[in-house]
This record gives structure tokens, sequence and C-alpha cells, in this order.
DNA sequence: TTGTAGGCGTTATCAA
DNA sequence: TTGATAACGCCTACAA
């Protein structure tokens, strides 16, 4: 039989319905597949008739494109790899909203590594080798920086991979990132404290294994040494991220300073354990106490009292991520391969609500 | 000049290093690809010696095999798609947790869409068009069921695209799913107050647009018409998710029956808000009102009084969502054409807490 | 143990 | 305006 469709029905008549093919698509309509291909992408001149009959092939074999073969021609996925972690956390959910909407937008989709594994976490090595096996555009690096987790960011290691971009990390010239300036963002929650009054202001820091954690520390820090404060260390106690570590460490705290009569927490949840600590010591907020938090979580303004606190613009940060990422991309198309250097740095806000109000 | 290592070379000299192919490893090891594809894919015998001098070539080239060949090859991606929505929220961000742990476990990526875009949603179509362009392997809709959004799943469309499962839906006989009983969840924190002793038991609803809202609600109706109690209207307020709509919707509560003496709040978020309402009306928590959350957030513990509350299982949730969809390409696979129709259903927990202890 | 030919589904190039 | 041919990078089947 010379019949011309003949391939594509027998394609059609396998077991797990085959997606049709451009072929099959080209057969039906009778025309080559470069001409289906152009009706596709809508390139070149195609006669209205002939565009139509093959409109109508695709309609009727429910064609869908290959994004994989058109990949592979293209040398360009218009995919986007996002290493995070902890997306059940506030801070970083938002981040990738933040990202998801950019990179929607500008026409990329997302290829999602969460490093969550807590039996076998993988290695950078193998993430970032799963990410160029798939050929991704770029790349952004949204994984908190803890202990040495960084280590291996190099200018010779980078070289090897497509452009990408790193969220919240410490300065380091010639990469690409783009952090919150977290120090600024301990500094005024201090300065805000000293500003409502407070003579003996404390901390509670995040892991100091974060580097989020130390620099708004730092903050806190500075803020006390320019007021010529002593930031003494019997002031500042490390905890996790969560309630029950700021519930301790507030516990800890009052031990170690009795007539403390504000704290710094370094996250919303830690300000929440902390608040708890407090009344059941028979302490009130912001009366005898008054505290700030980080992040600005919905719940915050909710607390009782509600909390004042730091607010991180991290959809922002995502999206300006994203954006940036894109330039780098186009740039390296070009063909200049240097690594482009941009370094943007968000600056958080201070939220003031009843937990720290004048009394 | 015939060195077989030229065109290697030549590409490497490219502006933008594109990655070597296995023809560039396998010229600079003076073997054929295929050779050099069974070195990778450590597949049939090969001479040590032979081994060792292609991986040196792949080292020294720094080959990475590309994946989108392979599964052009293979008709297989290895990657889930998911369809998600509200990850910023806890709940939807644990499921998404639960699905990426599981995924990695069998070997799959994560190719991941939010639907968050705020300007231009994209519709159903457009993300499962997008799906099947990629040949993603299976897909994961773990989109809230809101309004007719799922009008679409019908039998004939379903037919034409990979598996497919679905999360948190109301029952659709012949498809895959899992879901929280949330009805059962409703009831338990329902009960759970009348067997507290608690005489008139109000509920804030989530918007009733939404499946989840619809079935807690059916739950406290139903615990109550069995305990032979009226689920009158007027103590039922709808609200949306949010802290800021439990704080409105319990001062409405309180206008509507002033008298009430326990709230089921469908969200741990709606019930900080009430708490709030309440504690600004001079009411005591339990004493003069009890209340019950729903999904047990970590900082439900911290509130004051720490919270009662509904847990759902939800990593586990999507951890099993994947291990079925896992199975269902599996049969797919084999050439077997019939929708897995399993449904999974998850029981909810009720955790007891100060916020309904007795008085 | 290794290599050759052909194809996966698409697009670019050049020709008709 | 359309089509044939040759990639893209890899793998399967079959040979050698």
């Amino acid at each position: 039989m010379s019949d011309p469709t003949g391939e594509a029905q027998s394609l059609r008549m396998t077991n797990s319905p085959a997606q049709a093919t451009l072929q099959d698509v080209a057969a039906l309509a009778g025309v080559s597949a470069k001409t289906v291909s152009r009706v596709v992408n809508k390139q070149g001149e195609i006669k209205e008739a002939t565009r139509q009959r093959v409109q109508e092939a695709i309609d009727k074999l429910g064609y869908q494109p290959n994004f994989l073969a058109r990949s592979l021609v293209h040398r360009r996925t218009y995919t986007l790899a996002v290493a995070a972690w902890g997306i059940d956390y506030f801070g970083p959910s938002r981040t990738i909203v933040g990202i998801e909407q950019k990179a929607a937008e500008l026409g990329y989709s997302l290829f999602l590594n969460l490093l969550s594994n807590p039996d076998n976490p993988p290695s950078h090595e193998q993430v970032l080798s799963d990410f160029v096996a798939h050929r991704v555009d770029g790349i952004v690096w949204a994984v908190p920086e803890v202990g040495d987790n960084r280590t291996w960011i190099q200018t010779e290691r980078l070289k090897q991979l497509p452009p990408i971009i790193f969220l919240n990390m410490s300065a380091h010239p010639g990469f690409a990132m783009v952090s919150v300036n977290n120090q600024n963002g301990g500094r005024q929650a201090t300065q805000h404290l000293i500003d409502q009054g407070r003579r003996k202001i404390g901390i509670i820091t995040g892991p100091k294994k974060w580097w989020e954690a130390r620099e708004r520390y730092l903050g806190w820090k500075k803020a006390l040494e320019e007021a010529d404060r002593k930031p003494s260390p019997m002031l500042a106690v490390e905890s996790n991220w969560t309630s029950a570590g700021g519930e301790q460490a507030m516990y800890q705290l009052l031990k170690q300073e009795p007539d403390i009569d504000a704290v710094f927490a370094s996250s919303d949840q830690i300000a929440l354990g902390a608040m708890k600590a407090l009344s059941a010591t028979g302490r009130r907020i912001p009366q005898d106490l008054a505290i700030v938090g980080f992040d600005n979580m919905p719940e915050a303004a909710f607390f009782a009292p509600p909390l004042t606190t730091v607010y991180q613009h991290l959809i922002d940060v995502g999206c300006t991520a994203v954006e940036n990422l894109h330039r780098m991309i186009e740039v390296h198309r070009e063909g200049k391969k240097s690594i482009e250097s941009e370094a943007t740095i968000s600056e958080p806000e201070l939220v003031v609500r009843a937990s720290t109000m004048k009394y």
C-alpha cells in the first residue's frame, strides 16, 4: 500500500497511544514535515489553504510538539533549574514563589531539586550534574549558606556550568547573587529597640552555622556598639529557627540576664516561642520586655501581642534573581564567556507592631 | 590533519564551551561512540584497559551525558510534572516536600508549575499541554479543588495524558487520587468539643468554593447531628483561610451567637485570628470558649494557649501519590492502557492541646 | 569485546 | 511557498 498515512495510523494503533509526530501530521495532511513545523511555529509564509489542512491534521491527531527534540536542535531548553531547601519554611517558600512567577513570565519552565531527601542527601555535585545533564539554561541556587556548603563555589567549577545565580550568600565578588541585607535587618531591629528606650537588649540567634543567622547577629552587635552599648556574650543565645528552640533559648537568656528588657529574635517562630516562655514566667510584652522578630510571616500580626518584625522582600528576591539570570543567559548565548558579576542587595524593612510599643 | 581529536578540540574552543558529546569522548579515546556509551551506562562487557582510557577522556573533557537525547530515544524522561498552588501556605508546601522526597527516592526529577502567576493565570489546558510537550512520565495534580476548576477532568481528556494522580479532590470513581479525609477531620474536631462538654459549637469555614472547606464543614455538621444537636446556620461563618479572615469571622460569630462556647476553625491560621478576637473581647480560652484548628502547623503548639488541632499527614500524602503514580507509570509502559483507579484516603488525627481543656 | 547503521522528533539550510 | 537532507546526541539491533 502506498498510502502515505499508513505509518501514522500504525503508530496510533500501539497500546500506549504514542504521541503523534510531525511526520504523522505531515503524512495525514499530505505535506512535508518541515511544512508542519512551520505551521506549528508560525514561521515563514504559508499558503492559507495549506495551513488549514495542516491545522486540521494537527487537531485530528491531537499532535503535541516534542520539546525534547526541539531542545536538542535548539541547544536550549527554556528551563531553569532551582536548587532549594526548606520550602516548608516561610522564607524559602516565598522565594520560590517569586522565582516561579518571573520564570513563567519570561517563558521558562522550572526544574526543581529540593535537596530534601533526609536519608541520603544528594551532594552538590550530584545536583549540579543532574542540572547539566538536563541542559537547563540557567541555575538558581537557593540553598541557604550553611557551614561549608558553599566551598564548592569556585570560578573553575562555575565555568563548566550554565549561568548560575546564588541567593542569600555572603559576598563572593565575581559571582552573580541576590541577597537580603540581613545585617541591616538585625541592625534596624536593634536600633528600634534602642530608640524605644530599652536598656538591656538581648538576641536569640539562629544556628551560627547559617550565614543569615550570623549576619543578623552582626547587625545586633553593631547597632549596640554604635550606641556605645556592650554586646555582652551573656546577652546572646543561639537557637535553631523553631519556636521550640526559641522558647528554650528565652529561658536561658532570662537565666543569664534576669533584668533584660528587650529581645531581638532572629525569626518570627523563635519570637513566638520566646513569647511563650515570657508569659509563662509572668512577664508582660511589651511592658516588661519588648520583642522583635524576623520574616514578617502572615501570622506575626496576630500573635499576642502583634509582633514587630523585619520584613524581607523575598518574592522580589526570587523575581530579581530570575531576571538577572535571564540576562546572563542571553549574554551567555551571545558567546561572551565572561561570568556576570552582578550582585543585588535587597534591603529589609522594619514593621512596627505592639510587641515593641513604648510603655 | 587526521588527528581524531581535532573535532573535539575545536568544539571545546567555541565561545560558550559546548558540552562535550559522546563523539568527542570517543574521538579522544580512540574508540567508537557506542563503546563510550557502554562505559557511561555500565552495560555489556568492556575490556578494563578500554574502560579506563574512555574514563580518562570523559574526565578530561568533563563529559556529561545529555538527558534530552537519551530521553528522546528511551521515550521516557524520568520526570514527573507537579501542578500545585499556594506553596507559601503550610499545607501545600508540605505536600510538595513529600512529593519531592519520594520522587527523588524513585529516581524521578521534578518539573514544576505553581499556577501562581497572578496577572495571567495559565489555563489547565496550557499547563497540561506544557507537561505533555515535555513528555513527563506522569503528573501529580496538586491544585486544590476550587469552584469548577476540576470540570476538565474527564476520561476522554485523561486518555490523552500520561498517568496522572489527583490530590485532595472529591470522589471521582475511576481516577487515581490521594485525599485527606477532611470530613473525618472536621468530625473528630467537633466530636472532641462535644466530649469536652461544650454546648454551643460554632464553625468558621474556609471558602465554600473549596472542596476541603466544604468537607470540614460537613464533618462538623454530621458530628452535631449524630449528637442530636442542631447545626444552626447561625453557628457557621464562612471565611478565607487567613488569620485576618478568622478574626473577622469570629466577631461575626460572637454577634450571631453571643453565648457560643466552642469553635471549630477550619485552619490554624483562622484559629489564630479567632483567638485574637476572643481575647480582644475579654473571653478566656478554654474557660469561656474552646477552639480547635486544622493543619497542626508547627506554630500551633505555641499559640496562647496551645491549639488543639487536626493533623493531616500531608508529607505522606505526597509520598503516596508519587508511589502510586510510579506504579501507574510502570503499568502504562507495559502497554495496558487501563486507567488505574486506585483511591487512597489519608485519615487525619486530632492533636489535643490546652485550647480545648476541660475547665 | 567492539563497531556500524539506523532512528528517536525536531529544526536549519539550501534548493526547487 | 514548499521540500529534501543533514544535523542535534544518544541508544538499540545487529554485525564483526
